[in-house]
DNA sequence: TTCTAACCGAGACGGTACGTCCGGTCTTCAA
DNA sequence: TTGAAGACCGGACGTACCGTCTCGGTTAGAA
């Protein structure tokens, strides 16, 4: 959501909380119909039965409401304990890939990158709504790894945020190049060759 | 060039030529200063110091115009061999960051990614003229890489095309997650390090 | 006022005595500020330090509240007796040309009547309100001509309502057009060649 | 129309006189069906089979497009020469009275004048195009009264404009009064003894 | 005194019109 | 035929109000 920061104001009619859920869905469900570029912020207060006036009392424009609708699509990723590192591997970039295959997904997830390398504020939005939220996973699939014995455990003095990065930006940098980009399935085959090249790597 | 592949007529008026570089010269320099999103198709041919109605008869919409001006900047890539197959990897990352980081770039290549997620004809252009002029360099980089010794070279019912694709997706994937969506800058140390895991990833 | 005429009901909170004059106040001041066209009710209740439901509770809409508003102004034209009917008309000429180059009536007396005309409710209130209000000092001055022997009495079997209703047209109309559609003042020589020409006319 | 009196550009295509016609026909038409108050830019733009842009084009808003599109009405008014003072009176009041009675002249010039009231420009561009064209009819009346000896000649140094403004107060100002604001019609009776009061004022 | 109905402020709600902007097409004249 | 200029249709944008509504809280008069 965009303004729940604030110290919520007593006074006055409160928001109301169904049309928050009512025009996220319709935003969600105009991108999967219409893309990004055809989607109009008159026809998703249409389809979610409410106002144009109620959505800009919400948000201050298309970027960050698209931001908002898909972000909430990517809390639904988690990552079960698959037993084996090569299985966590596997896992996340299945489902990394299933969402970006959806046609909400992908249809806005580009265009809203797009309009955040001009908007700091847009950025910062996307980078807390939907990039660290995927991070976690790096981190909790890295722990799992190392309680297993399969990664060696943190050195003492050694901060491993530049590792979990790089190996953020080489997963996800990956499955996005190879659905959205190239045009191409992440299929079970792909992934297969992808994790063993991923792991191969940080064996060595 | 968009529409230079027609059996050019030889009646009327001919064609300035001047007016097509003037055009994808003013196309990049208002992704650069405006972004995708502010560019205006008056705009641009105000820059140029041309009609909105020569440009059209060139290109037949916003995106394609984008597409051939952002495809010149790739054709500018080149890797010189530079004697390791490690020293080559760091070499493509290199140039393909550096443009990345330059602005008419970075807003532009997304926006048209997430049209091209409608737009069959956008997606082609944009394979032809972008993506597969990008794959050449990894190509070119293994063939370096076999004749050196490096790599084993490819057996003789096997396809390599599979392998190559894979290396493109993580490369130039990991490049663009660390550039665009994570934001971050893909610097010397990160280049070092990202290379090490490939070449891990490789060799296992 | 709107909805005193109706049996006031006896439980709960009265309604605020203040509340109405301070809404009727802002009404004129924001009137006086920025004409008809730019006054907002929200501005209205703004001024008065009133919520918009309470302003709503006393008036159905925009119209009615200025007709309101702009009615108490015309509670305070009267016409002392001035001994002489040239001198009583020209007397009731500066009034109302005074009152008409108030700013808050200027600009909203044409919108009220313009309103009216699609309005048969508001032209009612109008009629009572203003209106009506203004007729009886042509009433009166010619009561007060004839008992000075100015004018003849009114025959036995003849309804002086039409005499009146014209001269009430030609005092009025005339001194609207002069100051709200020629834009002039209806200073004191324009008073007084009018007055000569509707006391020949009226003695002829 | 609006911009007419600029040196007309050369280059270009040339405006659509057919839009102009059709704008201003279908402004009177929403006048009559809706009234100042409800009629909408998009509307007449609709009715007129043009683009609001081609619209916005020519006026910059309603209050501007409604003066141009009423003062064509009073381009039919003329005065035929009915051969006595008392007649062209009569008939200059007939006419006036049977604009003022059209729904699309009621409703909007009262509102055109309410806008007016804060708008030096509007309130130049009615003056010029529907109050002057007017005062003509007076100009125009008195010249023939005085060429049949009804009236007397100009005296050598003396300027009858304040005589003809103030006529023309009376006259114009009267049917006003009677049809939009006491709201009763000029009929022929009322139109004779207004005559009646009129020329009896003029001859004392 | 307590109850209670109507009030009050604040502000969100569904609507609707505004005036601006832009995309892509068409029309004119000149080169 | 191309080019420059600019009007054309269409349609989305974000803003501003309207008149209604829903809150929590207040204030008399009735019980």
């Amino acid at each position: 959501m965009c303004t729940q920061s604030e110290p919520r104001r007593r006074t006055g009619r409160p928001r109301s909380v169904r049309a928050d859920q009512a025009i996220l869905a319709a935003t969600r469900a105009a991108l999967g119909d219409l893309g990004w570029g055809r989607l109009t912020i008159a026809g998703v207060a249409s389809r979610a039965g409410v106002a144009k006036s109620t959505l800009y009392r919400r948000w201050p424009n298309k970027s960050a409401l698209v931001v908002d609708a898909v972000a909430e699509l990517f809390d639904e990723i988690e990552l079960p304990d698959l037993g084996t590192l090569r299985a966590d591997v596997e896992g996340v970039v299945g489902r990394f890939a299933a969402l970006l295959e959806r046609p909400e997904t992908s249809t806005s997830l580009m265009a809203v990158v797009a309009e955040a390398t001009r908007d700091e504020a847009l950025r910062a939005r996307f980078q807390h709504a939907i990039v660290d939220r995927q991070k976690v996973l790096v981190v909790e699939g890295r722990r799992r790894a190392q309680r297993r014995g399969e990664m060696a455990a943190d050195a003492p003095g050694h901060d491993p945020a530049q590792e979990i990065d790089l190996v953020f930006d080489v997963i996800a940098g990956a499955v996005l190049h190879r659905t959205l980009i190239a045009g191409e399935p992440a299929d079970a085959d792909w992934t297969e060759r992808f994790a063993a090249l991923l792991l191969g790597g940080l064996s060595a």
